[in-house]
DNA sequence: AATGAATGAGCATTCATTCAT
DNA sequence: TATGAATGAATGCTCATTCAT
């Protein structure tokens, strides 16, 4: 019985295969790259069998796909909860983009996947784009609107454009400090971001 | 005479192949992405043999490196030109995101390679880093330091990083501009992030 | 009880898959020669897919090998297998050299490979001659020379030399075999070869 | 005139082309091997252009074919002319081995083509068999048959087969000298040869 | 649910050969 | 004769996916 019982017990019980093996993902295609990897190195990484990932992901770009989606739904549910309590547009921009570079800064190898591996393919990107992309963006450029309603930023300035400007800055930080071959913090770059973004919107 | 003239012409006058093929490169590698493009796509694109690519160029990796590397040597040499004569800072500015925009909007193909399909690799970003874009990137920031020089521009401001945020700002101007379903001018974004940028970095 | 058997024995029990392909590859190349053998034939003639191949062997030249070693230590365990209880030098060769013609003789194919396939590359040659071929003609050597000691085998010959011309010899009997268009026994060629070596190696 | 005249002549004078090419591709084969050999490397070691080769040889096949008749044809004349004083059959045979091994010995490429290269297709053996090599075999199973007439040799062998070991002798001296790392002199080993194969083909 | 052996479509690259000059 | 750019058929190997156990 008990040899019965430990042949079981001796793997560990990997309860989240799942989680497991996004995790294993992120890791793997954020050293190979999505197209150089394979759906064995990811399912070896996870510590499962190679079919067992198709339990779980109907293929190795839904893999990818739910990395973003599962990326997003957090980022956004944490983003929620935070801006919330927040009313002043300028506030509420730094925590946006606070949030943005602290996320992407504190897991080096998601940072690859979501601004190295993802841009990798138009299909992909527009996907991107429709989806949770557009969302953030629309938020972005919705607290800048309000910004604008409460007479801090300028009012000629189309909202919209103004929202790439401060996602675009935002996003080449994260890129540069992926390529980067020294070794920083990625958050305090808000700071002069955000020096600029708001001397540049506001009204004087 | 003109028998003599025809069988110059009767074959078409693919006579820069290597030229034919980087441009069907850029077609193919914009519709379906550099991993999921064939050498035999581009090859029959370019109207010649499959082997005949290989006289030209090593890899299908290097097809892709030589568009990166041509049309930056092309983009370096005009931005070179325009700007000699140009002395005041914020005009230089401007200039260079003329350029940028510009070149990107006349070549939608091009656009798609340089801001989706060559963002796909770390290996090749880190290459891309290191090499062009680290010099353009260069560029920018100088002009910044000149403004800085001159009183134009804030000193306080890290130069290194308002001019990566300014490149961020047109970067994404250009992505979102491919992955946009509406078909609009590129070239005009400029006023708003100039706008924008100068009003963020300029002494008040 | 029997239904349980029968689950086993449905599909074509192909247990041996890595024998199946080794021994297709035999056939294919023995028909085909070498370097005209496709991987491919050699998969449908083994009776699996051709990434299959690639489970038990690493490449096609890794085939080519396997077929040689895996030959080779079978017939140097039989070998061995047979001279121990021999002390007799003369019984000692004539035992090796039948079981040399033995065992080409009775695989066509197989003698095919070795006479002819596996001669075709220097490379091979060279391995082939630091392996198991310099051990095969070592054994040789060291019973002609125990002959020599015992005083049936002329001292002042080279016994080196003596061994490349006896396996020369049969190698020779064996590769007429193949490409002769009469078929004949290879065996008893023994008779002849030992009568003449003999006579030629022999002390008055 | 001249300059006519010099621009002939300034091209060293390659006249024989097709020598230049079949000696080259022996140069080539021996290093490579045939199936690694491109047909490209045998132009530019023959210093001619690519399509140079195609004057005067229909394909890459055709070139090993003229090395091989090229070849056994030199060797057969020069035989005939030295054997043709010689009456004694033991000393016809001893001219027969020297020949084989001087000529082998002296050009260690062309050796490897013939010791190495030419083995490698069972089609080609087959024709080699059927063509020159017959001849050859013929010419010292005849000799050996004048010897048991004239009373040398035993009645009782079977000349042909005595024949073969005597060429299997040979050969193997041959490919063993090939692949050897020791550098040692090729025809010496004649003696031991033919010492052990007249003692026993000889009557006593 | 889990396994991992088996599958087979897919593709970059090579190179013998041709042919316009 | 000679050239060498162009051709395009040919193939070893990979890897996402399936499925019998």
């Amino acid at each position: 019985m008990r040899s019965a019982r430990s042949l079981t017990t001796i793997r560990p019980p990997v309860a989240d295969k799942r989680g497991a093996i996004l995790r294993a993902a992120i890791r793997v295609f954020a050293n190979n790259g999505y197209f150089n990897s394979k759906v064995a190195d990811i399912a070896s990484e996870a510590g499962v069998a190679d079919g067992t990932v198709y339990l779980y992901f109907k293929s190795k770009e839904e893999i990818l796909h739910s990395i973003f989606d599962r990326s997003m739904e957090e980022a956004i549910n944490e983003g929620r909860k935070q801006l919330a309590p927040i009313t002043d547009p300028r506030e509420k921009l730094r925590r946006i983009a606070l949030l943005h570079l602290e996320r992407l800064g504190s897991d080096r190898d998601l940072a690859v996947v979501f601004q190295v591996e993802l841009r990798g393919s138009t299909k992909f990107m527009e996907e991107f784009s429709a989806a949770g992309f557009a969302e953030y963006l629309g938020v972005i450029r919705s607290t800048i609107e309000e910004g604008q309603q409460a007479g801090v930023f300028r009012k000629e300035l189309n909202a919209k454009v103004a929202a790439k400007i401060l996602f675009g800055a935002l996003d080449e930080m994260a890129t540069n400090w992926i390529l980067s071959k020294r070794r920083y913090k990625l958050t305090p770059m808000v700071d002069t971001v955000l020096d600029i973004f708001f001397n540049g919107v506001s009204v004087k």
